[in-house]
DNA sequence: ACCTGAACACCGTTCAAGT
DNA sequence: ACCTGAACACCGTTCAAGT
């Protein structure tokens, strides 16, 4: 075999996805390898491209994009710097490696069920959210590569299907799809961010909401803009800010299905 | 003065907006200051935050966020790379401060104006949109902070504005804002970091994509995926990349406004 | 085939000192 | 008040060498 580090290299090669899979079973690496503590096997075994990515996943959980390296993943790993650098090319490989490994969480409705496709569509859509809020750092990442890893190929295969049982004309579905989970990305993005500044600021997010609050008061107390987005703040309801994320993901996702059947879907059967 | 260092240090403290405008006409850092080239004035008057500011923009456009450093910022104005940690606490800092100032490009609906709002809508978004893809970085960082500089803001209070001239009830907005502008900047996130990657590749956009396309085919030529992403491709229309984009964002935003006209908005006067 | 050690060319930031 | 110099504790990655 030949070192990760000859496969990828110049500019006009860009994916990690382009060599044959490891491990055809696919099982080393599958959901909870490295389970629920920090520390690795003390026996462990030799390194392997799916225990290297389930440990980077680990310490992203734990410790966040910013404070992870490939210094400090060695050290997990209990190997040198550089050993890991035999079974990947490059720190970014590695990180699609492992966005691709967490995007497999979401759930995707099974194929031979003709559930309402509304429902399929939120059930996609909050599922595709609770992946991005329970690995913030994935949020940071989804943007940098072109995800075509083979969970997300499933994921955007899943997404087709669930369009196409709409029967809206199919010029219309690349927008559809683009409404859907942009939006849920985008969503995802700032409601997993705003809990890490919460998180590094030491306070609850409820608090850290109300001291956001009184910094924005403190600059345009007196402009029209405060009335209205206290008056907003009221009206959207939910007593804590992981309510009002709830509430506001479900209102957007009855404007986009409401949108979706007004672009030619059949119409509920009611 | 005391040093931007002893500002914004401790946990529980957490935003550049805090302290006072500087040079409240807030003219020296407005857009194109450094203008065209890349080297400054070689005359060259002090450091200041607007100037800091509108450097760190300039390297940014440039080279993108990977290869900005204090310490070429600091080469750049000619000064050692320490001097700048008078006028900004952190690298983050001035990152949130450079986000800001190029949020002042997206053009926002005169509020006397009463055109119609989807119109308005449309505008606000596509203006947000040429604002992300114009700066690849800001999608990157748009996630990463709480975004409440003075341009943010503005923009803020603009889509508020747009809102409420829908006649939507107001416990709705929170979810058509969401829907609208979260799914903007998840689109142009992927519009950007696609322009970007096919640049690193050193490949046109339509370059890019055809060969993305071929290790997509390696990975799935024999599933119904890739007949249906196929069918789906010549639906969608469009010649090039770039037009695909344009597509796709009109039809999601013809989505979004069908649904919020559903969601209690005063019908078009027709 | 797989892993190590030493080195290169960088980082952000602190601290004490200069003017 | 503003800027510098030296240093600390890191980075990702290359390269030649070990087993």
């Amino acid at each position: 075999m030949v070192p990760a580090a000859d496969r990828v290299k110049k500019p006009g090669q860009s994916s990690v996805w382009m060599d044959a899979k490891k491990s055809p079973g696919g099982g080393a690496g599958g959901r909870g390898g490295s389970g629920g503590g920090r520390r690795s096997d003390p026996a462990a075994a030799h390194l392997d491209r799916d225990r290297i990515t389930a440990v980077t996943v680990a310490l992203l959980d734990a410790d966040g994009l910013d404070k992870f390296s490939m210094r400090r993943l060695a050290a997990e790993l209990k190997v040198t710097a550089m050993s890991v650098y035999w079974y990947v090319a490059t720190k970014d490989d590695l990180l699609e490696l492992a966005l691709d490994h967490v995007a497999g969480e979401i759930v995707l409705p099974d194929p031979d069920d003709d559930t309402d496709w509304r429902i399929q569509l939120r059930q996609l859509a909050q599922s595709y959210r609770e992946l991005l809020v329970g690995h913030p750092w994935a949020t940071l990442l989804v943007g940098r590569f072109l995800n075509i890893g083979p969970h997300f190929m499933a994921f955007s295969g899943a997404t087709l299907a669930v369009m196409r049982r709409t029967g809206a004309p199919l010029e219309r579905h690349g927008g559809m799809i683009a409404a859907v989970f942009q939006f849920v990305f985008g969503f995802a993005t700032s409601e997993a961010q705003f809990n890490r500044l919460a998180a590094e600021a030491e306070l609850t997010t409820d608090e850290f909401f109300q001291r956001s609050m009184g910094l924005i008061a403190g600059e345009i107390e007196e402009s029209p803009l405060f009335r209205e987005s206290t008056e907003l703040m009221a009206a959207r309801g939910g007593d804590t800010v992981a309510e009002m994320y709830d509430r506001d993901f479900e209102n957007a996702l009855d404007v986009l299905i409401a949108g979706i059947e007004t672009s030619g879907a059949t119409k509920r059967p009611e």
